[in-house]
DNA sequence: ACTAATAGTTAGAATGTCTAAGTATGAGTG
DNA sequence: CACTCATACTTAGACATTCTAACTATTAGT
């Protein structure tokens, strides 16, 4: 509990600071999530995009919407099932994020790299565990909750 | 380099898990964040609250406006210098983002729980180095890149 | 073949965000 | 002291993100 007041917080405050448009792309961050979940996971359905971006469905299809009007994904029809929609990332949408991505780890890297060794040291050893808990939030433990 | 590579994608998707608006509580992020700002620091210019915030003034104004419209912050000439407007919590607002901030650190606290014990150290171990990386983000190195 | 459930979209509203332009006050200079 | 410039903020206008409610289309179950 204690852990949780202290790391909480400061997980809030990172993600302002990674949050901010770089100067000269023009995709909002709704965008870029999306961008690179579809570059992580391939193509998804309308649905499961919604979950896993923690939006509602009418969000992520106007999400889309806009991605689809810049060129950046491809909405694909799912022979399978007529009703539904599967998105997927483009070539250009690809080059795009891999850029952006880069950029932004660059950025990143610049503040790591004024920490001190130590300080990396324990950041780094910290990563798995942080991979846990995203883990952990995008698979709730009670199937029941999921929705509402 | 490669830390940067790690680090940057999960602390951008623990952000989305924290971010979501909790049951009940109907303040937007935006809104909390402000709150918490104002908590933690005490009363703000306008100018300085946007830029803690990341956001530019008019923004700050309207997400301020907003709160006072609730009565949960209030605007306080500065007698110093009457072109500046002090943005200050009320009590209400200072009851209300209590509550909020304990509920979500109990839920991220449920999380944590479901770690190891070694993992959970090794987060623990990473508090002040990832507070050291949020100073460092708020202070500029060079002053002269606060504006583009 | 009805009826139910599922997958998405559309409509409409609120918030958050930006840039550009305006207002009001403070500060410096001749 | 008056003029000008800088500073602190607000207003206007545009667009993105997000929601809930209601609609359409397809699938599945009796």
């Amino acid at each position: 509990m204690e852990l949780s007041r202290q790391l909480r917080p400061l997980l809030t405050r990172v993600y302002q600071m990674v949050r901010r448009r770089s100067p000269g792309w023009d995709i909002s961050a709704a965008q870029s999530s999306v961008l690179t979940t579809l570059m992580d996971r391939g193509a998804l359905r309308m649905g499961e995009l919604a979950v896993i971006e923690g939006v509602r469905m009418p969000t992520a299809t106007s999400v889309v919407a806009r991605l689809v009007k810049l060129g950046l994904v491809e909405r694909i029809a799912d022979p399978q099932d007529r009703r539904a929609v599967l998105v997927g990332i483009t070539a250009r949408g690809s080059a795009q994020i891999s850029e952006l991505v880069a950029e932004r780890n660059a950025r990143f890297a610049e503040l790591l790299a004024r920490l001190s060794d130590e300080e990396r040291r324990l950041l780094r050893a910290a990563v798995p565990a942080m991979a846990h808990l995203v883990a952990l939030d995008i698979a709730p433990k009670d199937p029941a909750d999921t929705e509402l």
